[in-house]
DNA sequence: TTTATTTGTTACCACCTTAGATACAGATCA
DNA sequence: TGATCTGTATCTAAGGTGGTAACAAATAAA
């Protein structure tokens, strides 16, 4: 399936505004750097400002800003600020309750799902914006 | 985006066959654990039996076993097996080459995506089927 | 005060993926 | 010969994703 794009979007966006800090960038220029549109831009903007990470200023020379210092903008907030669900997903249907498999592999794959998640994100909690920033600036 | 339930499915189908070793077991049959119906199952189980984990065999008193011990399946190779893809996803249009943001962060991601992806394959590497079976077996 | 700019939000759309459902040819066994 | 089961194709409904347009509200500049 199609995995979504917000995280990586996300992410690009936050090195954007760590790239000129203190410069209020508007959603049409940032959709310019990520070839996407405005709207799409200001709704995924939305989840990172209500969890305190950008700032937005409506009017002339308004737009978006880091709140915090990229520094302390770790991977994994990004992640929990876009509310990107888990990375692996149960059956679609309940399984069969009368079969001993079915009755507790759930239970047995919560357990283990769990332990996998917990360690990609031990991963992006070592990275953040900052690092970000200096890797794409490491490319040039 | 609603996650594929391919590898959960999977990994029930192959506790199942685990649990009831040497015997074979048709699709009608595991769909009923699974909740789900047959074609779902063949399909899925194709996969499987391409990757060498499981046997199939048709006509009466046919249908799948393990053809390894369930010990020596990892669901990282049950991930491998399915051919599921990258746990995150790049932009869905190339970001902007003329800003030096949209030209680098993607190398920039991939590198900090291939680390979180391994660390989940890792802890993936540390179950097996067996083991899981036991953890089923456990909650009863 | 007026005008231009920009956010915040909604609505709608096309596209894609997923999984359910059905069908049937081919293989296998009784 | 008939029943069983796989392997595969096709079709469909449902849901998610991102592109597009529109517009009220807020802000700043003239």
């Amino acid at each position: 399936m199609a995995l979504s794009t917000r995280f990586t979007v996300a992410l690009h966006v936050l090195t954007l505004l760590a790239a000129y800090p203190g410069q209020a960038l508007a959603s049409a220029y940032i959709a310019g750097s990520v070839n996407t549109n405005a709207a799409f831009v200001r709704r995924l903007m939305g989840s990172l400002r209500r969890a305190g990470l950008v700032h937005s200023q409506p009017g002339t020379g308004g737009g978006w800003q880091l709140a915090r210092p990229a520094e302390e903008i770790t991977l994994r907030s990004v992640r929990h600020a876009l509310g990107e669900g888990p990375v692996f997903a149960m059956h679609s249907q309940r399984p069969n309750p009368k079969c001993t498999v079915g009755r507790h592999i759930q239970g047995a794959l919560t357990a283990v799902y769990g332990e996998a998640e917990k360690a990609m994100e031990m991963q992006l909690e070592q990275h953040t914006v900052a690092s970000l920033l200096r890797s794409v600036r490491g490319r040039r």
